[in-house]
DNA sequence: ATGATTCTAACATCATCATGTGATTAACAA
DNA sequence: TTGTTAATCACATGATGATGTTAGAATCAT
């Protein structure tokens, strides 16, 4: 049996997923609140629920600082983000926080149902559009690198020295070459990404634009 | 009408997949090959396929190299990755090289056909394994850093000078203060991160450790 | 063969960094 | 009041980094 709660400012929504919910054979859904704050309140005086659905725009607490606050005392709770919203950054932020899924509100109740059972089997709901957001961030990830800015393959072995934060004499050490080569082969890569310490060439490879 | 090319080097499930799609109302599959070589061949002779299945595991090139060279040939296709993988680097790299979806080798060929139609729409077909590795690596972006080190306020500004590659002598204007209160910051969080180099404290903030 | 890259190396020099020690001021809590 | 923490500044010194110049050996494509 699994244990839902709801999270939801808009008592008609709230309380017809409510009753859909714990209208189902294998669900029960003793709590639906108004605001993060209830529900927090709810969270310490009852069994915790395996699953809550969560807004975003709430009265009081957002319901990302929200997640974050509940994820932080009861990290076994999974959250799915039940929202309008689908711009990139409330969705990654929500995701950062700890969210395990991120439905539309036009998701229709069956559908939501069906990602309940989805998540507890190990899965993570997502709405396809967010799917798709989520993907295309992974896709935008690799090309900004440009040719011109290629190093060879010592020149990588160089920037990771750096990226472990070595001094010359150590990445000479660890490479078994001379400190001197080493120098040369920072001036080529200095040259080649247009910078001039060690420090941005560490915070270029981080950011992925090498 | 959708069309549909396979790229597959186990005959039997290609020919199966093919088959099928090739049944359906809406869709056309016209072309299954062995190979990545073999289907960069077919595209420079035919109209493109609008949906790429494709796995990892193949004769010649990689899936996931073909299709970085797919995308940067033809980047209107969209491709699926279909295979046995499940590990998260083949995920990540299938998703930064270009994949618009990744399917597990169990799905049916009904929800392969509806993850098909799905990709149409705008959405993004993933198995649920998938998804969930997907949005645990979201999680884990936030949560690294730890209380004890806690940087200031000021301690912050220091830090995102460094990381604009900045000199002391740079930060001191940019803040108004002198080099050696700068100093002074740098020693107090290199203290608090436990390093002893700016680069230590940029791979830090930039992994999202601080 | 010839030229272009890459990797290797040495010498030199000035700038910047890392670290130690010590001190003043303000804010805040015990 | 006293102790703590944060922020400020100074002086000093050895270590490391950034940059210029030069050059031999290996690899590879034209």
């Amino acid at each position: 049996m699994a244990i839902i709660g709801i999270v939801e400012d808009n008592k008609k929504i709230r309380d017809l997923i409510q009753r859909y919910l714990d209208m189902q054979e294998e669900m029960d859904c003793p709590v639906a609140t108004d605001s993060v704050e209830e529900m927090l309140e709810f969270l310490e005086e009852h069994q915790h629920p395996d699953v809550l659905l969560m807004d975003i725009q709430l009265p009081g607490m957002s319901g990302i600082k929200g997640m974050e606050i509940i994820k932080s005392k009861y990290p076994e709770i999974d959250i799915i983000m039940l929202t309008v919203y689908h711009d990139s950054h409330k969705i990654f932020d929500s995701l950062k926080a700890g969210a395990s899924g991120y439905l539309l509100k036009h998701t229709s109740l069956p559908e939501i149902k069906e990602s309940i059972e989805n998540l507890m089997k190990g899965g993570a709901p997502m709405s396809p559009q967010i799917a798709r957001k989520v993907i295309t961030h992974f896709n935008d990830m690799a090309p900004k690198k440009n040719e011109e800015s290629m190093l060879t393959s010592r020149e990588q072995d160089i920037v990771n020295g750096l990226l472990d934060g070595l001094s010359y004499k150590m990445i000479a050490d660890r490479l078994d070459i001379s400190i001197d080569t080493v120098r040369a082969h920072i001036r080529n890569i200095y040259k080649k990404l247009h910078v001039n310490s060690k420090a941005e060439v560490i915070a270029k490879s981080l950011r992925g634009e090498i």
